[in-house]
DNA sequence: TTTCATGTTCAGCA
DNA sequence: GTGCTGAACATGAA
């Protein structure tokens, strides 16, 4: 589930549902440490409170009382999910806090978790880029270069993080730019208008809570399905493989 | 049974 | 260094 607008909106709902309150216990299980991580969730998170939370692209970092980060990846099938008795099936990671737990489940075991000292030198450390929500204009075209894709362009977090195969493919869509286009072949306008519509996209699922069906008509994510239809002239998606991953597109209206 | 999946990382190669 | 491909990770869903 998650690109940047999911981790945002989960980060929301972990922080609603235990922040503020007294964590007495924590549990990792089957999901791999970072490799910034001092240590487990079992012995370093149980007295403290979380107390607030960063995101950058789609890594989440709670704060903890006492200096240190909870670093949480949601890989590519994790979200959390407050609960009270029975634990929820594939539990990766969870934390009572005052009575109230929060699960972070993720079935396909693709994330990661951590204990770190600073998320700001975790992030460079891994060369990411700036967060595609905070980048500016300036920067965002001064790094949009190169020979390759843009879809590849835009799923490459070193250049911004956040962008998923998802809102990549709603992008390049409301720009009418094909995914297999080069980055070296778009102009100026078109350059800004991936900028733009990049906000515009991340920003209006942050708007819905990331309920696809709920976001305005016009919008591929509304319905990115096999079968479904160009919502501008009707034609069936096309499909391609492009950066490794499938890029769904009209070949009509995208050039 | 086979294929695919909203992610990341790394090896190998041009 | 750039950029692409394929594989690996692990597992549910179609």
């Amino acid at each position: 589930m998650p690109e940047l607008p999911e981790v945002e909106t989960f980060a929301r709902s972990i922080v609603n549902a235990v922040g503020g309150r007294n964590v007495e216990n924590a549990a990792s299980s089957g999901l791999p440490y970072c490799r910034e991580s001092v240590g487990t969730v079992e012995e370093l998170l149980p007295g403290k409170v979380v107390t607030g939370y960063r995101r950058h692209g789609k890594a989440l970092f709670l704060e903890l009382s006492g200096g240190l980060w909870l670093y949480i990846h949601f890989g590519m099938s994790g979200r959390p999910l407050a609960f009270h008795g029975d634990e929820p099936p594939y539990t990766r990671l969870r934390i009572d806090a005052d009575g109230t737990s929060v699960a972070i489940q993720d079935p396909r075991r693709l994330g990661g978790v951590g204990v770190i000292r600073s998320p700001d030198s975790f992030v460079s450390s891994r060369r990411r880029g700036p967060d595609a929500l905070a980048v500016s204009e300036e920067e965002f075209l001064s790094r949009l270069k190169g020979r390759r894709a843009v879809k590849a362009a835009l799923l490459d977090q070193s250049l911004v993080c956040g962008v998923g195969n998802l809102y990549a493919d709603e992008v390049l869509f409301q720009n009418r730019i094909l995914p297999v286009r080069r980055v070296d072949e778009l102009d100026d306008d078109e350059k800004r208008g991936v900028f733009h519509w990049m906000g515009k996209a991340l920003n209006a699922s942050l708007d819905v809570g990331t309920d696809f069906s709920l976001l305005p008509e016009g919008m591929m994510l509304r319905d990115r399905a096999k079968d479904a239809r160009c919502p501008n002239c009707g034609e069936t998606w096309s499909t391609a493989t492009v950066g490794g991953r499938t890029s769904y597109f009209c070949a009509v209206c995208q050039h």
